[in-house]
DNA sequence: CCTTGATAAGTGAGTAATCACTTTCTATTC
DNA sequence: GAATAGAAAGTGATTACTCACTTATCAAGG
């Protein structure tokens, strides 16, 4: 990876996460680079090769976040990290996962297994604790956490902190 | 509203829906409308005219669709209704759904505040139920009941009468 | 140490197709 | 008879992508 194809990649996050995928021209995306529009070609075939590398980088991303709560036994401490998953984002990385949640809609392969070592990991968690029905509660929180995310990215969400002490407090945490 | 403009708008709900707003032509719009290209811009003004229709459209639905919540006394019922309605989602009414959902994204205008009188009547409804922190209680519960309904269009949830019940448990109704 | 040569990286002008939108004209309706 | 609804054929601008070409990198041979 040379450093005029790193330029173009981060060109692309930028610009696709601004103004959508199909609304953004590889000329833009060339001059935010600062490379001639052919390299764009040389390097990723076509536009849909820049915007697949893009989804390489984020679902190995997503892996090193899931890593350290799939591999704790605590269970307690599980939960905790998951809830917690949402908050501890960066706002330099907020653009980066923006457009992670904007191509869940716009691309018909993305799909959800990427979550599914999380939902098995909380579902050994919540059984060790004794929960009714961890499997469920495992979706459930999951599917809320992803909620949270999102919620933070598109900037509805305000009271950060007070929401994850409330959600922390719902699993005795 | 003459019969080809349902009919514009209808096409461009599944067209925006199923390709995203930036790319769908007006040509195709017009294609699978059945009526010339040129009748677009004399009813809309433009591409962005015709996604506001669609917009206005969205958010007269919705209205709907919470009008009963909003205006139930019963406590119990008013938050049994809010989990109730991701569910209740017609799926011949999916891809309507779907643009709407993908729109949050797309368009920097979209905001949360439709979901407000909503919020408002869960805060009344947790406080006479003597729930300890209504207002988050309100704001967790809106956030969820989305999410659900982002996963239902998504194909995520096949167990939704099991998570149904689930959520319902959880606050003993 | 320099030449050679092969490969990869990079440029920028050019291309056909497609884009949103306009104009001109005809049919319909009140 | 004058709006309104609609069709058809345009418009210039922009699009993704190509192509002929130049430059950088680097190892092998003399």
């Amino acid at each position: 990876m040379t450093e005029k194809q790193e330029n173009i990649i981060q060109a692309a996050i930028k610009l696709f996460s601004e103004r959508g995928y199909a609304a953004t021209s590889t000329n833009a995306i060339a001059k935010e680079a600062a490379v001639s529009e052919g390299l764009i070609f040389r390097h990723f075939g076509n536009k849909e090769g820049l915007l697949h590398a893009i989804i390489k980088t984020g679902e190995e991303v997503l892996k090193q976040m899931l890593f350290p709560i799939v591999m704790e036994n605590d269970p307690k401490l599980v939960i905790k990290r998951t809830i917690e998953l949402p908050f501890d984002v960066k706002k330099e990385d907020y653009e980066f996962w923006k457009l992670q949640f904007k191509l869940k809609w716009e691309l018909k392969e993305y799909s959800h297994e990427k979550m599914f070592p999380l939902i098995n990991a909380l579902t050994v968690a919540f059984k060790k604790l004794g929960y009714d029905n961890p499997q469920l509660e495992a979706q459930y929180l999951t599917i809320y956490i992803e909620a949270i995310g999102e919620a933070i990215l598109k900037g509805y969400l305000n009271n950060g902190a007070e929401i994850k002490q409330f959600i922390l407090n719902k699993y005795d945490l």
